[in-house]
DNA sequence: TTCTAAACTTGAGTCAATTCAATTTCGGAG
DNA sequence: CTCCGAAATTGAATTGACTCAAGTTTAGAA
């Protein structure tokens, strides 16, 4: 049996995910103890703070495994998206947005987005980054697509464009979090306005 | 000698925002200890409590401050900008970027950002939230102001190109805090590239 | 098999934000 | 001027995240 350290490892570090993601869902980030993530994980508050820097790099971690089913889903839409330019932004935007509720909750998503900007450094924080930059280079690859595809016209730039849409969206996605009662029907369908001029201005 | 208390508070209220500010660029925010600032301001921790929520909001009442000479100098700019859209555009997100750093360092952005995240709303959370939307509001205006002089296209729709352009800059002027390394000239001209394809699709 | 050092875990202790019951101060009625 | 209750202040006590010195486990060399 080698490398029954490593098992352990990552036996360890899955079960104080999996306890912290129960608990956080339960009685939210703030609501959940450090102590009692222990308890259930059966492991000592020091071996979450082996593995984890701090609480809210425990959060991330889950966030991280939420973004990774987001831009696989992603991926399909690119793969094959609408004709039409306007429906196409509009199908990724939604897959993103939809997804994003699964796992995490709004409370859980602010926790972790200020934990992000909080510690840009710490290994979460560049973690989070990360997936953010890979969402976005996603974003521009649908534009591209879409000129690959003859939807779009070919001498705008993609990345420039790209970039837009996603900062936009990920702006209006954080304004969403921060307001309990907003929905996401509300939210899809602001975005879809702001779009809309650039969208008709790269419409082939 | 009528309001003696109305006076106090105020006092008291100013006395902990000055002393806050202050050790928070001396030491940095979580450098600064409550206990200190209560020392500096001449009253007890109980009483900072009392005016604040928590640490973080006496951050963000700072960051108001700040913000409100923002916006002053966004007027300035709203009231006789450029002719051509594209440099009315970079003039006034350059004031924005500009101003943003004189009384705060990125460290504290990034905290005040985090604590209007993590608390939409508390009292300051709510506020900069609301100034957040002033500075979008002035930006849809810009766009109005440049189609009443004639430089840009009529039939746009000024709240959708100004709340794109607004929350395109924001989530760059995230990342630009988020980056210890990232120069303001740098960030005006990532965001530069990414207005064009939008400048001139509005431009008449 | 036995031993050693490196890697890992542990939980009592530290530290700093936040709370709250007791105390003080203020405005104005009598 | 005196006194009462509301409003504000106070700081010792509480709370909970995080640390670290001591103890335990594992890989693999002898």
């Amino acid at each position: 049996m080698t490398n029954l350290r490593a098992k352990h490892k990552q036996d360890r570090n899955l079960r104080i995910v999996e306890a912290a993601a129960e608990l956080f869902r339960r009685v939210g980030y703030e609501g959940a103890r450090i102590e009692e993530i222990a308890g259930m994980a059966e492991v000592s508050v020091g071996t979450i703070y082996n593995y984890f820097q701090n609480k809210g790099e425990v959060l991330v971690a889950i966030v991280s495994m939420e973004v990774h089913e987001v831009l696989a889903a992603g991926l399909r839409i690119i793969a094959k998206p609408p004709k039409n330019v306007g429906k196409a932004i509009d199908a990724l935007i939604a897959t993103y947005i939809e997804h994003s509720l699964v796992y995490l909750s709004k409370e859980m998503w602010r926790q972790a987005m200020a934990t992000s900007t909080q510690q840009p450094d710490s290994p979460f924080g560049k973690a989070y980054s990360a997936l953010d930059r890979e969402l976005a280079n996603q974003t521009c690859s649908l534009i591209m697509k879409l000129q690959q595809q003859g939807s779009a016209r070919g001498e705008i730039d993609a990345r420039s464009v790209g970039e837009l849409l996603f900062n936009n969206m990920n702006m209006m996605f954080i304004e969403f979090i921060k307001r309990e009662d907003m929905t996401i029907k509300e939210l899809l369908t602001a975005i879809h306005r702001q779009n809309r001029t650039l969208t008709l201005a790269i419409a082939k």
